[in-house]
DNA sequence: ACTGGGGTGACAACTCGTTGACAGGTCGAG
DNA sequence: CTCGACCTGTCAACGAGTTGTCACCCCAGT
């Protein structure tokens, strides 16, 4: 799912260009050429990012960033501004925007500035509650902000691929989950490996979770169908 | 419980917005104009935080800090400071200020940071206040004012950038930091260094606070995903 | 120009995911 | 009950990708 970017500018050749390197960045680039076009095209779409010049024809770009904020719209908003003009008043107003870049800036600079922000926006998203750092089952408690596992105090690291995996498993207890089903859960829509990667999986966590690897009691073999995860 | 924050700025736009914003984030906020104000409602209300600019009429930021210092206030100290004033940033955290966050800066950065404080602050004993002018793990004592840190007895230097650096992992143990939210906090709004920069970086701080730095017990890496740091 | 710290690129060393092989194990048909 | 087909446990080895490490370059402060 690419990201969606609105680039809100009124000057051609910037814009044209603005757009053909966001682009080439992997980017889903909407544009508009004045503030009213822009806020009209950021309220209907709502794309992750509207990239904003603050002088524009018809509708300036503080306010369309107030627009957008008070349309309480969750797209993170970056400024583009001149450099030396506006300055104080970027400093000023520049509490609703998520970052700003001053012009003239090199396509490098924009780009990190974009990802940073949209790290920092996805950061804080996981909207309803912090998404539980730890877990306990029988004897184990998982730390996911750690990548770790405590079993009866000593501490063991886990893998990525093994973390998903573990959590995929907490996440759907007490229910048979066959092997397609935990390599769409825990790998990608992109991966495509062997069900057989699910047992070795199985056989690392194993390990590392249960006092007894050879007699599971957490993750349990049901044959021919799948593994059952139980507290 | 709200979290009461206390923010003292003198330029009113500025304190608005902020206040504005603060609130939003369902902090309750208290304000102050100038210093004198400011250290005044800081000792008679003891806010959790005090959001606190430089320069100030009447007493500056620094004396106002010394003196909440003094007087034993559990509050953490965030300074906010105008940009590109490295020295600033030092003599901040010399008077035990918990953070600094350089103008102009974007809501969620500033959201965040403060969070992260108050994280901190939690942990710790209450009522005693968080100078942090040094800071110990395993074997080390990290004297941020001098820039040195001292592993059983040996004393090295530290540079800024990997004085920052310890400074983030101390800000946040026990969980797995990416390279590139390292970039984001260890390193300036204005720095886009290359992630390996970070893995550099790390290397030269192993090589002074491990006391075997091919087997790290406080820097630890995850691979795939980032560093974790342990005391 | 000199110096020290920070950033980058190159290459070595390593990690982990994946796979294939093989040894059991399980279950149903006979 | 026995056998065979199929499934799972286990491991070693491979390879892509990641990290450790270092030397060199660049820039700022002196």
């Amino acid at each position: 799912m690419k990201t969606r970017i609105l680039v809100v500018e009124d000057e051609d050749p910037l814009r044209l260009a603005l757009c053909d390197a966001l682009r080439a960045e992997g980017f889903d680039v909407l544009e508009a050429a004045d503030g009213e076009a822009g806020l009209a095209l950021a309220l209907k779409e709502g794309p992750e990012i509207v990239l904003l010049d603050l002088m524009l024809p018809k509708r300036d770009g503080f306010s369309v960033l107030r627009a957008i904020r008070e349309d309480r719209l969750a797209s993170a908003v970056v400024i583009l501004s001149a450099r030396g003009e506006e300055w104080d008043r970027v400093q000023g107003f520049e509490y609703g925007a998520d970052d700003y870049v001053v012009k003239p800036f090199s396509t490098r600079e924009l780009v990190l500035r974009l990802r940073a922000v949209l790290r920092r926006a996805e950061g804080e998203a996981p909207g309803v509650g912090t998404p539980e750092r730890k877990a306990r089952f029988g004897a184990c408690e998982v730390d996911f902000a750690a990548y770790t596992v405590d079993r009866d105090g000593s501490k063991q690291g886990l893998s990525r691929q093994e973390l998903d995996l573990l959590r995929v498993f907490l996440g759907n207890p007490g229910r048979v989950m066959p092997r397609e089903t935990l390599l769409d859960l825990a790998w990608g829509r992109d991966e495509f490996p062997t069900t057989r990667t699910v047992d070795t999986h199985v056989l690392k966590l194993r390990k590392k979770i249960e006092s007894d690897p050879e007699a599971p009691q957490h993750i349990v073999t049901v044959h021919g169908v799948g593994y059952r995860f139980e507290r």
